[in-house]
DNA sequence: TGCAACTAGTTTCGAAACAAAATTATCTGC
DNA sequence: GCAGATAATTTTGTTTCGAAACTAGTTGCA
């Protein structure tokens, strides 16, 4: 009973977000596209991730992506190993863009709460997540340091090189200290990664 | 810095069930019709108040709702008190449809978080939509329970009508036990209500 | 090498959602 | 009874979106 009430809370929120998303420069898919760009790791600045991410079709996103070139808020860059992919940076005028983004008032609206109730909200949200993941066919995409991929080697052989050296045990690459917060395509979540649900 | 998160957090869970609300018979704005027309009361079974509700304008909501009257989900019934106005009823149909809702996926979601965790993010969803209330200009609508306007007079001088009976104060009409729990569009939230920000 | 299958990204198209303005019908106050 | 307000609708043009078709680059396999 009380579920369902806090369900459409839940939902509520998400609209007002989204109206606020109208007064302003940008659209609300491309406000969602320059925040996702902005943290996004290095393996993951392309379209498609970004559509991964949005929940809609790489089509959609490319034109979410095109406005925001156009507008000189992104600028592409070819990958050198792919010559299909490319990676999205944001310019510095999306930079001082961002700070101006309307989701700024959820953040200060979350900040207003006291910190057990956020750290509670936090992690009703992770869980709603990763049900709702489950459920759907979706998937969702987090950061490194929550990801079943992420191995961080202590301090090895090199007391000089610093506390520790994270790694993605996926791509057999070094993550940089700064990157671990960031968000990445081949995010697989810690718990429930028993059984692959993309049959072919 | 986990406020940042957290507001992310809730961002993602709109935008899946955003999503989710394409596959299936109904576009999202008319899956909303179907849900707001199912929760309000009385007075607000009109399309103004579902505009309102929807942050949008009375012709965008005509639309939705003629779209549903036209699948046979909602039908109407002239106001006998005012001959401009209609309100909107689910047919058998629309309710059997809503159990199909997309957005229910999100309810069991919810759901299966345990009974502490959930009062503490309807809480804090509770007092984050306020703080966006104050800070956007946007009503909201809400249920009467949680209303300035809502008078409960218990027992008064029949013991044998119940327990208590309820009246909207605006209106000064009953309120029905059942509908205590219904969006209404009068709604003014019990707080922060000292001053109307909607200057002429 | 050569070719098929796959993947990243883009383009195109039609269906919507939407805002804004004009329109119709009804109600309220004077 | 008339002017102005209100509820709903219609119309028009713009924007957004998903689906599907398409281009180009990559991978695997013989």
């Amino acid at each position: 009973m009380s579920a369902r009430e806090t369900a459409e809370l839940l939902l509520q929120v998400g609209r007002l977000v989204q109206a606020e998303g109208y007064d302003g420069e940008l659209s609300p898919a491309q406000w969602m596209a320059l925040r996702f760009f902005a943290r996004a790791n290095p393996f993951s600045r392309t379209p498609s991730a970004f559509a991964e991410f949005q929940a809609t079709t790489r089509g959609t996103a490319t034109q979410a992506i095109k406005a925001l070139e156009a507008g000189g808020y992104l600028v592409r860059q070819p990958f050198k190993t792919d010559g299909r992919s490319v990676s999205l940076r944001l310019t510095s005028k999306g930079k001082k863009t961002l700070a101006r983004d309307p989701f700024e008032v959820l953040v200060r609206a979350v900040d207003s709460l006291d910190t057990t109730e956020r750290t509670a909200m936090r992690r009703a949200l992770h869980q709603v997540l990763s049900t709702l993941a489950t459920s759907g066919a979706r998937r969702q995409i987090g950061v490194c340091q929550d990801c079943t991929h992420f191995g961080r080697e202590m301090c090895r052989n090199l007391p000089s090189t610093g506390p520790s050296a994270a790694e993605c045990l996926l791509l057999s690459v070094p993550i940089q200290p700064e990157d671990v917060g960031l968000l990445c395509v081949h995010f697989q979540p810690m718990n429930e990664h028993l059984e692959d649900r993309r049959t072919p």
